[in-house]
DNA sequence: GGTGGCTCTCAGCAAATCCACAGGAATGCC
DNA sequence: GGCATTCCTGTGGATTTGCTGAGAGCCACC
C-alpha cells in the first residue's frame, strides 16, 4: 500500500511543483530528489537509479523528450517509466505516444491525490516488488485503485473521478481528521480556488451513496473536518 | 508526546508574535530561534537546521515564498516542513499548493494552543522520530490529537472545538494551576478581548461533559486559576 | 446539435456554537 | 454568623457552521 523505499526523481523548472510533489511523496515514503534541468535530470538518473521518474516536458534546456531519448541510451531493456508534465491543452502527440508504453501523462494543474494515484499505478505495472497491493479497505467497504472500483460489502458503488480522489484520500488517512481545506488542497488541482463548501457537497454526494448500503462511516467532527469513523477503543493509544 | 528537542523557527516581523509562540513552543522543550525579516531568516535556516519552521507571509524584505524558494537550493530530498502564517483571508493559491503537499497553514488571529496542535501534527507527519504519539491521558481521561476524539473511562465524549482546546491545554500541564487569563490567552484567539468569564463558562461546560462519567477532575482554586486534579479519597486528608 | 454525466455555485434551512449577562451559590475572612 | 469576593451556571440572542436541493455551464460522446 506504501511507497516505501522507492526512488522518485522529479524534474521541473518551477520550484513550487518540486517541492509540492516532492512533500507529497515524502509522506508516502518515498525517497525524492530534484532536477531543475534536462542536464541535471540526466547526471541524477545515473547516479540516484529512480524507479520512477517525473518529468516536466518544458525545460530550461533540454526538453523532456530528449531527456528521454538520451536515456533511453543508457538504460537497457530495463526502462525507467516516466510521468510527464504538461502544460494544459499541451498534449502532444508523442506525449500520447509514450502513455501506450508503460509511462503515463498528466496535465497542470493536477491534483496531488491524482498524481500519488497515478504514481502507484505505474509502480505497480512495472515494479517487480509487489507491496503495492492496489486495494484499499475500510470496514465493509473496498477500494481498488487499479479499476477504480468501489465496493461497500458486496454491492458495488458507482462514483465519480472526484467522488474516487475523495474517497481515497479519506481512506488513505481513515481515523485521521482531515480538514475541509486539507481535503480541498490535495483532492481538488493546486490551482481551484473555490470554497470548501465544494468540500462539503462531495461529502454529500459520497454519504448518499455509500451510506445507502450501511451504516453512516464519514462522521464530520464540527469545526474541524471529516473522518472515516473508526470503531478506537480507548487505551488503544501509544 | 512533547516536542523535546526539535528545533523551532519562528519567522514574523511583528515582535509580539515571535514572543508569544516562541513562549508557548518553549514551554514544550522546543528550541526556538527567531527571525524578523527574510534574509535573516534564510542565515538561521542554514546555521541552525530547525526541524520546522513557523513562516509569516508577509515579511518586510523578502516574502515568504521567496525565502522558501531559497530554502529549496539547500534542502535536496529532505525538506523542513513550514507553517504559514497570513493575515485573514490572505490564503492565496501558492500557499494551498505547498498544504497539498505537507505542509499547512493558518491565518491570523490565530490561538496559540491551536498553533500547537498544528506543529505537533506536522511533526508527526514528516519527522522520523515517532515519540509525538497522538493520545494524551489523564486519570480516565483519554484525548486523541489527530481524530480529536476524548474518552473518558470507555465512554466517548463530544466537544466543541474551544472546549477541546481548553481540555487540551489542561491536559498538556495537568497538576499546574493555570490562571484564567493565562487560559484565556492560550485557547482563544490572541485578539480575543472578552472577559475571563468565557473561562469560567467554559470550565462549566466541560465540567458538566467530564463529570458526568466520573469523580470531579477540574479543580478550582480560588483566586488563582483552575488545575487538573485527581481528587482525594475522602478521609485520606494528609 | 442533442443528450447525459459531471462539476461547481448558490442560497436557504437547521442546528450547533459562542458569548454576554445576571442572579444565585460557594468560599474565605473577620 | 455576617460580609465581601469570587465563582458557577441558566437563559437567550447573535453568529457560525454544515447540509442539501436546484440549476447553470461544460465536455464527451453519440
Amino acid at each position: 500500500m506504501d511507497l516505501n523505499g522507492r526512488r522518485v526523481l522529479v524534474v521541473d523548472d518551477e520550484k513550487s511543483i518540486t517541492a509540492l510533489v516532492t512533500m507529497a511523496l515524502n509522506l508516502h515514503g518515498t525517497t525524492v530528489e530534484v532536477a531543475h534541468s534536462g542536464s541535471q535530470a540526466l547526471g541524477l538518473i545515473r547516479s540516484f537509479r529512480p524507479h520512477l521518474v517525473v518529468l516536466d516536458v518544458m525545460l530550461p534546456d533540454i526538453d523532456g523528450f530528449e531527456v528521454l531519448k538520451r536515456m533511453g541510451w543508457d538504460r537497457n531493456s530495463q526502462m525507467t517509466p516516466v510521468l510527464f508534465l504538461t502544460a494544459r491543452g499541451e498534449v502532444d502527440d508523442r506525449i500520447r505516444g509514450m502513455a501506450a508504453g508503460g509511462d503515463d501523462y498528466m496535465s497542470k494543474p493536477f491534483s496531488v491525490e491524482e498524481m500519488v494515484l497515478r504514481i502507484k499505478a505505474i509502480l505497480r505495472r512495472t515494479d517487480g516488488y509487489d507491496n503495492l497491493g492496489p486495494r484499499l479497505s475500510f470496514a465493509d467497504v473496498e477500494l481498488d485503485e487499479d479499476s477504480h472500483e468501489v465496493w461497500r460489502g458486496s454491492t458495488a458503488i458507482e462514483l465519480t473521478p472526484t467522488e474516487f480522489r475523495l474517497l481515497h484520500y479519506l481512506m488513505v488517512n481513515a481515523g485521521q481528521v482531515l480538514s475541509k481545506s486539507q481535503i480541498r488542497d490535495r483532492v481538488w488541482d493546486y490551482s481551484f480556488d473555490g470554497k470548501v463548501n465544494m468540500v462539503e457537497v462531495y461529502v454529500s454526494y459520497l454519504r448518499k451513496k455509500l451510506d445507502a448500503h450501511g451504516p453512516p462511516l464519514i462522521r464530520t467532527v464540527r469545526g474541524v473536518g471529516y473522518t472515516l469513523r473508526v470503531p478506537a477503543e480507548p487505551g488503544a493509544g501509544r
